[in-house]
DNA sequence: CTGTTAGCGCTTTCAG
DNA sequence: CTGAAAGCGCTAACAG
């Protein structure tokens, strides 16, 4: 392992010196710097990062916490994505990206990383416990949240466009000529939800449309397959099912079919994320796209900027949402005429 | 931030008889440990990694780099499920995970971790180029690579008994009565790939079948939809489809249903990997399993076995398979008596 | 512009 | 059993 100390023997220079060289530092002559800059990449120099740390207090790495969901395919899809947006725009700015997964039964333990000081600061993602986000706070740790569970002005967060993006769905089927839009969502306690709901009111009160009680089914993340059974057991059943993600519109074209329902013919459906499985369903789903990607990078930008005192601590920046069209919605208004 | 030092002083000792007793070391008298460790506890104290490491040239971080792919669906489902398994195993031995996502360019850069040298050892996942693994190698830093591209016996590799899955499904799919079995796959290039086609010609040597090119279709990882259509457009078509992995097979299903065949009625699939969308396809898909997150915990293991010179760094390590029985695939013996 | 000195927080001799 | 001293690799303050 070769040492400041060594190159500034091969240099004939004091460690110092050398110090200063690499970091670009506004007093040593040219001269000097470009023969220790030499030697140092001939050497094949790296300086070492704990020696360095322990000096200036700074890890450069940034922790990733998101909540491991039980069912793999509800959280994955989505956070996978924004957590390779994180990566990406981390390894840019040349930090570390040091990885937790929280157990669902969230036990409170604080990370290593977190209790060691080994992160500059945090990025949290997923329905994670206000317990733990309060511990976390309690250490003082430049923190970004993305998508969070349940809004707050204390801290950052990263947040997508779910009001507007709720909207554009249900307008997209009443343009089309749908009259009782179902709801299928997970549970509306979590902020992503209950945003979602509030877009899909709005919209349908926009356009004159009654909100109709009987036609919102929510709760657990995944039971889209029972909530639209539910919808397409009613006296006047739907002719069209929004629902807030994805995963629960695909249960919910299994449901349809095993009732016998052909999609879009008899029933229209839109989802929310754009997963990469929405594509490859049949019919491919009408959704609306969540940059995942961006949400992980605008958090990791926001982060450094916190970091470097560039920027206050809290405050919100919305990500924003697009209708994707696809084939699960067809336009009876055309047909009609 | 307390140190070792304010310990040292409020238990009114000196701070190597604290750095003794916070370490277990024998040379300190139960009494004063006790009260060290109660003073410890009541201040919160948490020692400093960068001073630690300094002194002891272990970081307690594990680098994890996996090639990200240009098709979500194709590496994530598999290989966010290896990373749930390296993450729950190397929390529970106190590491820290670094990830890193690689470029599908490989552009040859060493990760910083790598480099400054922040990480005792490194998991490799996913189809990484050769020179990237080499100039790892050159580092000399202890590795494990989880389902390599190419074999190696140059270091630790984790690797899917592939040959035996695809044996058994194509078993299967023999002892049903299937006669003429098509085979789908990405490149063969990849080792697993290349190991579960040797499965697929094991079996049917061993059940006297005919080996035929023409069922044979490769190409890149998501080309399902094409090799289907392919068998399918033959004089004789396949009775059963071979796909391995799943993400292939799903895409098969497309192919078949477009062509207007029924699943499994008129042509039978089987996959491999057993992803979480295996089970929420129309018809289910019967598949061969792959213990994911056990093939990150053994990556793990091994890696800490390496790292603390228990063990060999060369050597494989075989994780078991297993047939996974869903709809996809009818007994044709049964019906015909 | 350069080098000496001191110190970040911790561990490890080694003398007492 | 305890503590003083030295040093891990680097940076910063301050003389020169």
């Amino acid at each position: 392992m070769v040492t400041i100390k060594d190159i500034a023997k091969l240099a004939k220079v004091s460690p110092s010196t050398v110090s200063k060289a690499l970091n670009s530092r506004h007093d040593v002559s040219e001269e000097t710097k470009q023969k220790i800059l030499e030697i140092a990449t001939a050497y094949d120099f790296v300086p070492n990062v704990f020696g360095k740390n322990l000096k200036n207090k700074k890890t450069e790495n940034i922790g990733v916490i998101f909540r491991r969901e039980t069912r793999p395919l509800s959280g994955n899809p989505f956070y996978s994505r924004v957590l390779e947006g994180i990566e990406a725009e981390l390894a840019i700015n040349n930090f570390n990206l040091v990885l937790h997964l929280l157990p669902n039964d969230t036990n409170g333990v604080i990370p290593k990383m977190i209790r060691e000081k080994q992160v500059d600061g945090v990025i949290l993602g997923g329905a994670i416990h206000e317990d733990f986000i309060r511990n976390i706070r309690s250490k003082k740790m430049p923190m970004v949240m993305v998508d969070p569970k349940t809004p707050s002005r204390e801290y950052q967060q990263i947040l997508i466009d779910n009001e507007r993006g709720a909207f554009l769905a249900v307008q997209y089927l009443v343009e089309r000529g749908y009259k009782r839009i179902g709801f299928i969502s997970g549970d509306l306690g979590r902020e992503s939800f209950h945003q979602r709901f509030f877009g899909y009111k709005k919209a349908l009160k926009v356009y004159n449309l009654p909100f109709e009680e009987e036609l919102v089914v929510t709760g657990d993340l995944e039971e889209g397959y029972e909530h639209t059974k539910k919808l397409l057991q009613l006296r006047n059943r739907p002719d069209a099912i929004f629902a807030t993600n994805d995963v629960n519109a695909i249960y919910g074209y299994k449901a349809a079919e095993d009732a016998g329902l052909k999609i879009p013919d008899d029933i229209a459906f839109v989802g929310f994320d754009d997963i990469a499985l929405a594509k490859m369903t049949s019919p491919p789903l009408t959704t609306i796209r969540v940059y995942k990607e961006e949400l992980g990078s605008i958090a990791v930008r926001n982060l450094i900027k916190i970091i470097n005192d560039e920027e206050i601590s809290t405050g919100n920046t919305l990500i924003p949402v697009r209708l994707i069209e696809r084939n699960s919605v067809r336009d009876l208004k055309k047909e009609n005429n």
